[in-house]
DNA sequence: TCAAAAGTGTTCTCCCTACACCCATGG
DNA sequence: CCATGGGTGTAGGGAGAACACTTTTGA
């Protein structure tokens, strides 16, 4: 009990987190994951996976490890994208935390490891969660429809051979639009950032369907001269 | 000396501060305000305006206040755009920086106020700056030039009237690029983001130019339905 | 034979681009 | 009278949007 606090400094130190704002793709819909609280405050409420900063770790790293912890990956996307610094945002000190989007790929991540209450949710079925989470998905849902214009950050959710009806449906669920059929295939082939497989799947019993890969290459080269998607 | 270190903690606590990368454009080029530093580290070189923030105040509200102290301007734009954590960015503690842009109008900014050795710095003629805000301004711009296609965050840097040609100078300045002058007005009236006013004003001696003032209403409208400035 | 899914092509319109001429003024 | 800067118009190309038919298969 003597040496509980035993950080000490001569001005106020506000606690540092980092929290990650997870994205997947069912194929249907975007899907976000949450780990139940087991503690106060907040216990039994659903949160985003996150933790305090180590002081020799920058915050990037924080969140890749938080996001490691949670689904074994170590290779995915993330992207720092706001600072949430409100002084009354955690209840029991001052809390700031620097919050990451990350995208996976569903079929990669080991199913609820380590005994964690974690678990996927469609992203219009969202329950109510812990501190100002609510607000942070918001801002996190915000970007990413922002970088989608612009980036090609999609190929990060879908698996490594897609069909265009994937591509097109994922999307449409992020943007929560519809497009024409034809029209996105055409845009889509036509940035060449699309490699057409000699393979093909049943995604259903009606048709084959070709697949596709993604023209990293080309990627790297457009990326030099700012290009836009546009939708 | 007993009591020096009165803020203590169980785990240990980064410092937090904001930083504030203050834009301004003189109608020729763009500009950023710097604080020679009068303490080490780093003393005698060139850096951001930046402090700690404070215990009951946001970050948001700590940029502002750094602002307000620097510039005098209390309404300026300003915008969160990243937050560095290297473990190691500053010397002597760990110094975590909520880093902002804020873009202002050269005009109504009070002339070097409190006696601070505070300059405007062309944007291409910045001097070699203090932590890691060479990284910090080049991020910034970054940010600044993604902005730019999305909203209309120039005209916070130009005063309340100006001609065509000098936003299409600040344009030009802000992207690197140049424009065709007919296309750019098209372009630019075509938004209808633009109120051609009845005043003209002698930029140069040659000729008199209209005048124009930005369309707040027109702005508010077009921003529901996801619109984008094409450049 | 019918419904559902996938593949493909055409037309129209609008915006972006490239480009040239006129006018007013000060030197 | 000429150089400088500002104002405006036009023709062509390309991309997006709207839209329909064919094929394959399972029920």
């Amino acid at each position: 009990m003597t040496n509980e606090n035993q950080y000490c400094y001569r001005y106020p130190h506000p606690a540092v987190t980092t929290d990650c704002v997870i994205f997947g793709f069912d194929g249907e819909r975007l899907q976000v994951l949450l780990i139940e609280r087991g503690i106060e405050p907040f216990k039994g409420k659903w949160a985003f996976p996150g933790g305090f900063i180590k002081m020799d770790e920058s915050a990037e790293e924080g969140a890749l490890r938080e996001l490691h912890e949670e689904t074994g990956l170590d290779n995915a996307y993330i992207e720092q994208f706001h600072t949430f610094s409100d002084p009354n945002r955690d209840p029991r000190e001052r809390v700031i935390t620097i919050a990451y989007l990350a995208l996976v790929r569903l079929q990669e991540v080991k199913a609820g490891d380590d005994a964690a209450a974690a678990r996927w949710f469609p992203i219009d079925e969202i329950p109510s969660l812990a501190f100002d989470h609510d607000y942070i998905l918001r801002i996190a849902l915000q970007r990413l429809r922002e970088q989608l214009h612009f980036h090609p950050i999609g190929f990060e959710l879908l698996p490594e051979k897609f069909t265009m009806k994937e591509l097109q449906t994922l999307y449409e669920s992020i943007l929560g639009v519809s497009f024409d059929r034809r029209n996105f295939s055409k845009k889509m082939m036509h940035l060449e950032l699309l490699i057409e497989l000699d393979e093909t799947v049943w995604p259903t019993r009606k048709r084959e369907a070709k697949l596709f890969k993604f023209n990293s290459n080309k990627y790297a080269e457009l990326k030099q001269r700012s290009f836009r998607i546009e939708f």
